[in-house]
DNA sequence: AGCACGCCGACT
DNA sequence: GTCGGCGTGCTC
C-alpha cells in the first residue's frame, strides 16, 4: 500500500503529494494520519492525504517511519477541505494543514551528533550525551565534527519531536483485600499518624478508590510522602493516569433545561433554521438583529434543534466577545458537551479541548477564528455570532476568513449557516439582498425595553471640563448624574497609551519610530515612548530631539490620559483601565470584567475590546470619547467600522430594567456615519454606504485582492511592485482596475518597506492563475530579499 | 526549506 | 593540492 503525503516544507517546490511506501507493521495508517517520513536525507512529519495501492512514480518509494497520533488528528473532510483552501487563498496546503490544528502538534526538528564508537563517547564534545548540532556554531568545533564524521567516529541523526504533551496524574489502586488493610492497620504504632490516616480511609472508603493522589493528600491531611511510602511497602499501586486540563473549572457546568420564552421574530427566525437542520440543506441565513434583539438566545435554541437532531453544532464568537459570559451562558444551556477554543487557554488546554472533540467527547464547540477548523463531526449547523468582525479574517499567512471556510464546511455537511449581526457587513448584507443569502431580521428588544438615547456632542464648539480638551462638560455631568444614582459607566476610546505622538511647537518636529514609519506613543505608566508596531522603546524626551526647544508637546489623547483627567475631575470615583497594556496576562480580562460586574469600579475605560458582547446590566451610560479615530484612517471601509463600533458600543447601555443614555463625542456630526449610528439605523446605513461603494468602484461591487511587497531596500520593494503591475495589466482586461503601486499607509515597519497594489475586478477568469504564477515567482524575489504576500478579499487596503 | 553537489578562487 | 565561497537542483 501507498501513502500520499504532503510534508512538512513550506515551499513552492514541495507544495506536493510525496509517495511513501506503507509498511506491513504500520497498519493503522489512515487518511488524515500525522506521519514521520524520511525526506532527502532528513526525516519531517507530514500528513496522509491519500492512500492507493499503485503508484505512478517510477523511483524506490521509501517507507513511512512512524504513524505518531493513535487516532488521525485530521478528518478526511479537513483533509480535503486543505486543498480548496489552499488553492483559494494562495497558501502552502502544509501551512494550511498545521493551522488546522493545536499549535503544540507542530513538528519540532533537531539535529544532533551521535557518538560511534566507545572512547569517543568519552570525548569533551559528548560529555556521554548526544551533541545538539543546532547549538553548535563556532567554527572550531565544527572542524571537530567534520573530522568525526569522516573518520566514521560519529553520525548525524535527524529528530522529529512532538511538543504535545499529556497531562498526567499520579492515581493510587489498592492491592489487596480490605480485611488485609484492617490487618495492617492493626499491626502498626499508633505513633504512625498518617499512615494510620491513610489505612483508616482505605478500610472506610474502600469502593472509592482508585482515588487521585492530590484527592488523598489534600482529604487526609497528609502530604506525598506518605503516600509514596505506602507505595513501597506495597499497599498502593502508583499509576500515571491522562487526563485533560479542565480551562472551564471556573465555571458551574448544571446543564439547566431552562430557556428564556422567545417572541414571535425569535421564532419565525428559529423556524427557518430549524427547517434547514432537519431538512439538511447547506443554506446560508443572515440574522439581522439590534442590539439587545436576543440573537444568542436564537443561536442557542438553534443548536438544540441540532442536538436534537443527533447532530453537533459549531459556534464562532470573535476573540474579543468570547468573554467568561458568553462561555458561562453557552456552558450552562450545554453542559459538558461543550468545548471552547480560545486564546485564553494555554498550548496544553487547547490541546487538550481540541483532543475531547476529535475523539468526539463534545457535541458543542465554541471558539474564535480557527475554531472553524475544529475537527467536529456530523455538523448540524454553523453559527457565526458578530460576523461583520474583521478578526474572523486572519492577517497573516494562511489568510483564511473564517466564514468562506464554514460555507465549504456548510456544503460538506449538508447543514445551514447562520451569520449573525447588529451590524452586517456590506458583503453579506449585499448577499442577502441578492437572495444568496436568507435574510431573518429582529427588529424588536427581546425584553421590549426601547433603545438608548443617543446624543452627539460637537467637539468644535462644546465646552471642556478641567483644562484639556478631551472631555466635554456635558458628558462629564452625565457621568456624575449616574454614578450618583450607583449606576456604571462605560468610556470608549479606541487609543491606548497616554499621547500618541510628540510634536515640537518650535520645529514641528515629530518623534518617529527608527524601525517603522509611524510616531512614538508615550506611555506614562512604564515611562517611554512605545511603537505599537515593533515595540521599540525609548526615553521620554524633554527636548525637542531635532531643535532642542523645551516646546514640545504631547498630543494625541490615549486611555492613560483619559483616566488621569477622570481621576483629577471625579476623585473618589474608581475606574478601571482596559486595553491591551492591562490585559496582556492571562487572566487579568477575566478579573477586569468580574471586578466591574461586581461594582468594584464605577467606571470601565477601554479600547475596543470593551465594545463587543459585555453584558453590565447596571451599566446606564456609554459615552464615546472620540468618534473620528476610525474614521479618519484612509480605508474604504471606516464609516463601516465607525458604524459598526458605535452601534455595538451603544449597545452596552441599559440591557437590564433601567433605561440607558449614549453620548458620542465628535468633530463630525454632521458625517453619515455617526449620524445613522446615532439613530442605530443600520437599514439606512447599509442603504446610504452601498451609494457610496458603488461611486468609488469598492467591494461589494468589485472583488478585490491585495499584492503586498515587501524590502529592506525601499527602491526594490516599489521596483518589484511596477514588474508585477506590468504583468497583471498584460494578461487583465479593461474594466478590472488596477491601483498602484503605491506605498502602504504606514510605509515601514520593522525596517521594511511595504508596496501594495489593489487589482479590483467583477470578472477576470485569469487573474487566479496568474496570481499563483506570481506567487511561484515570490519564492525566487525572496532569494533578492523581497517578500510578496497576496490576500484575497483584503479587510485593510491602505 | 534544507541539504548536497559542483565549480571556482585563495592559502598552508 | 584542499578548503570554503555560493549558485543550482532535488526531495517520494
Amino acid at each position: 500500500m501507498i501513502a500520499q503525503v504532503i510534508v512538512d516544507v513550506a515551499a513552492k517546490q514541495t507544495d506536493r503529494v510525496f509517495e511513501y511506501h506503507i509498511p506491513k507493521e504500520l497498519t493503522d495508517v489512515a487518511v488524515g494520519s500525522r506521519v514521520v517520513v524520511p525526506f532527502g536525507r532528513r526525516k519531517v512529519q507530514g500528513f496522509v492525504v491519500g492512500i492507493s495501492e499503485t503508484t505512478s512514480y517510477t523511483g524506490k518509494l521509501k517507507d513511512l517511519l512512524v504513524v505518531i497520533d493513535e487516532l488521525p488528528p485530521l478528518t478526511p473532510e479537513l483533509i480535503a477541505l486543505s486543498k480548496t483552501l489552499a488553492d483559494k487563498i494562495f497558501s502552502y496546503r502544509i501551512t494550511i494543514l498545521q493551522s488546522m490544528l493545536p499549535r503544540v502538534m507542530k513538528a519540532n526538528y533537531r539535529k544532533i551528533l551521535v557518538p560511534l564508537t566507545d572512547e569517543i563517547k568519552e570525548n569533551t564534545l559528548f560529555k556521554g550525551e548526544p551533541l545538539d548540532l543546532n547549538e553548535v556554531s563556532d567554527l572550531e568545533t565544527i572542524v571537530k565534527i567534520k573530522k568525526l564524521i569522516k573518520n566514521n567516529q560519529a553520525k548525524i541523526e535527524y529528530l522529529v519531536e512532538n511538543k504535545a504533551k499529556k497531562k498526567q496524574v499520579a492515581a493510587y489502586l489498592l492491592t489487596k483485600t480490605r480485611t488485609e488493610y484492617q490487618d495492617i492497620l492493626g499491626g502498626i504504632r499508633t505513633t504512625a499518624k498518617n499512615q494510620r490516616a491513610l489505612l483508616n480511609n482505605i478500610v472506610e472508603k474502600y469502593n472509592e478508590y482508585p482515588k487521585l493522589g492530590s484527592t488523598i493528600e489534600s482529604e487526609l491531611g497528609i502530604s506525598s510522602s506518605t503516600l509514596r511510602a505506602a507505595e513501597k511497602k506495597g499497599w498502593l499501586l502508583k499509576k500515571e493516569q491522562e487526563i485533560y486540563r479542565n480551562p472551564l473549572k471556573d465555571f458551574e457546568s448544571n446543564a439547566s433545561k431552562h430557556s428564556v420564552r422567545l417572541n414571535s421574530e425569535q421564532l419565525d427566525a428559529l423556524n427557518s433554521i430549524g427547517t434547514s437542520i432537519k431538512e439538511k440543506e447547506a443554506k446560508t441565513f443572515l440574522l439581522e438583529g439590534i442590539t439587545g434583539s436576543g440573537k444568542t438566545e436564537v443561536y442557542l435554541h438553534a443548536i438544540s434543534t441540532a442536538l436534537e437532531q443527533k447532530r453537533n453544532a459549531l459556534m464562532l464568537v470573535p476573540e474579543i466577545s468570547l468573554t467568561p459570559q458568553m462561555v458561562k451562558q453557552v456552558k450552562e444551556r450545554f453542559g459538558d458537551n461543550v468545548a471552547v477554543l480560545h486564546s485564553g487557554l494555554s498550548e496544553g488546554e487547547k490541546y487538550d479541548e481540541w483532543r475531547r472533540i476529535r475523539r468526539g467527547e463534545s457535541q458543542v464547540v465554541v471558539g474564535a477564528r480557527s475554531a472553524i477548523f475544529a475537527p467536529l463531526k456530523n455538523i448540524g449547523l454553523i453559527v457565526i455570532d458578530e460576523e461583520h468582525e474583521s478578526s474572523y479574517k486572519q492577517n497573516d499567512t494562511p489568510r483564511y476568513h473564517a466564514r468562506d471556510v464554514a460555507l465549504l464546511r456548510s456544503k460538506f455537511h449538508n447543514c445551514p449557516v447562520v451569520l449573525g449581526s447588529a451590524t452586517p457587513s456590506l458583503a453579506s448584507r449585499a448577499r442577502a439582498q441578492k437572495g444568496r443569502y436568507k435574510l431573518l431580521r429582529l427588529t424588536k428588544r427581546a425584553n421590549q425595553k426601547s433603545l438608548p438615547k443617543v446624543d452627539l456632542i460637537d467637539l468644535k464648539t462644546v465646552e471642556f471640563a478641567g483644562g484639556q480638551f478631551d472631555l466635554s462638560i456635558p458628558l462629564v455631568d452625565a457621568i456624575k448624574e449616574k454614578l450618583a444614582k450607583k449606576e456604571q459607566v462605560i468610556l470608549l476610546l479606541n487609543r491606548r497609551g497616554f499621547a500618541s505622538f510628540m510634536l515640537c511647537r518650535n520645529c514641528g518636529f515629530v518623534l518617529r519610530c527608527p524601525n517603522c514609519d509611524i510616531s512614538l506613543t508615550l506611555h506614562k505608566d512604564t515611562g517611554q515612548m512605545q511603537c505599537h508596531y515593533c515595540g521599540h522603546k525609548e526615553p521620554i524626551p524633554r527636548k525637542c530631539p531635532n531643535c532642542q526647544s523645551e516646546k514640545i508637546r504631547f498630543l494625541g489623547t490615549g486611555t492613560q490620559k483619559v483616566q488621569e483627567e477622570l481621576e483629577t475631575l471625579l476623585p473618589d470615583v474608581k475606574i478601571l483601565r482596559m486595553d491591551v497594556d492591562t490585559t496582556r496576562r492571562k487572566g487579568s480580562y477575566k478579573k477586569i470584567l468580574d471586578s466591574f460586574g461586581n461594582h468594584q469600579a464605577d467606571i470601565l475605560l477601554g479600547t475596543q475590546m470593551i465594545a463587543k458582547g459585555l453584558d453590565f446590566p447596571n451599566v446606564t451610560l456609554v459615552g464615546v470619547i472620540n468618534a473620528d479615530t476610525a474614521l479618519s484612517l484612509p480605508d474604504f471601509n471606516s464609516s463601516e467600522k465607525t458604524f459598526d463600533l458605535l452601534t455595538q458600543v451603544a449597545g452596552r447601555a441599559g440591557r437590564a430594567e433601567k433605561t440607558g443614555r449614549v453620548m458620542i463625542q465628535t468633530y463630525n456630526p454632521e458625517n453619515y456615519a455617526i449620524k445613522l449610528a446615532q439613530s442605530q439605523d443600520y437599514e439606512g446605513f447599509y442603504q446610504k454606504e452601498m451609494q457610496v461603494r458603488f461611486q468609488g468602484n469598492y467591494p461589494p461591487f468589485f472583488y478585490t485582492t491585495l499584492i503586498t511587497i515587501t524590502s529592506k531596500n525601499e527602491q526594490s520593494a516599489a521596483k518589484e511592485a511596477f514588474v508585477i503591475k506590468r504583468k497583471l495589466m498584460l494578461e487583465l482586461h479593461a474594466p478590472t482596475i488596477i491601483l498602484g503601486p503605491t506605498p502602504s499607509s504606514v510605509a515601514k515597519i520593522k525596517n521594511q518597506y511595504y508596496y501594495q497594489i489593489l487589482v479590483k475586478y467583477k470578472y477576470e477568469p485569469k487573474l487566479h492563475d496568474l496570481l499563483h504564477q506570481i506567487q511561484d515567482d515570490a519564492q525566487l524575489a525572496q532569494k533578492r530579499g523581497l517578500n510578496i504576500y497576496i490576500d484575497n478579499e483584503p479587510e485593510r487596503i491602505m
